[in-house]
DNA sequence: ATATGACGTATAGAAGATCGAGGTATCGAA
DNA sequence: TTCGATACCTCGATCTTCTATACGTCATAT
């Protein structure tokens, strides 16, 4: 069993606005498909997820409705908003930037400062 | 101006261990050498730097001395215990698996799925 | 019949990190 | 003498995350 360690914060909202921006999917599925595309790394506990999709709909991100499954069950299908793409955008922007920043200080050896 | 946005948390104890690993510093120091190598992009607050090394230190991964400064000031200056190596090896290696589990998915497309 | 596990949504409480604002003190320069 | 840089620190508010718990359906296995 891979590593398994927490989500930094944010990095989570990054990661539901991407998979719904694919497309339409309920909160199950959102779960199993960051769980599954990320090889075990990225976990998106129950109790995480659905307050995260509660707290991008009410900012406006996201936007839902209810239907029915391809096996029957209703769930909430979540799609992205104009706002939510825009959201998305800028995050990934940051998130590059983010990255970056850290590779350089990771990069850091003791020479490495001028 | 760069883009100014909060470091996920977390983050910052790894960066912090970073450079402490390049030879003994003072907070204030660490301060301005992430923000000056991460181009802007890195900021740590003293609100949020202090706590994080006293923090690392209570841990057992970073020690402290009272020494002076080229300037003649009082500071603190931090090292990194051994077991504050190990653990940054370890946060170093956590945050390799996340970012190319997160690149993963910000790869992904429509298509992308199997 | 019934229990187990996958599906699907949700809430509650605790823990933890970050932030901004504020406080102390010394020093050099304007 | 006032201001900015150096250098340390604490506090309260805010937010996210976690674990644990809850409800409900459906299919499969016992």
């Amino acid at each position: 069993m891979p590593a398994k360690f927490d989500l930094p914060q944010g990095t989570l909202d990054l990661l539901i606005l991407k998979v719904v921006a694919l497309g339409p999917v309920h909160g199950y599925a959102i779960a199993q498909r960051l769980h599954q595309v990320s090889r075990d790394v990225v976990q998106a506990p129950q109790g995480t997820l659905y307050p995260a999709l509660h707290r991008l709909e009410n900012r406006g991100l996201l936007a839902a409705d209810w239907k029915q499954t391809e096996t029957g069950r209703d769930a909430k299908f979540y799609r992205l908003t104009r706002k939510g793409k825009a959201q998305l955008e800028t995050e990934s922007a940051s998130w590059q930037k983010l990255t970056e920043a850290v590779s350089l200080i990771l990069a850091l050896s003791e020479g490495g400062a001028e």
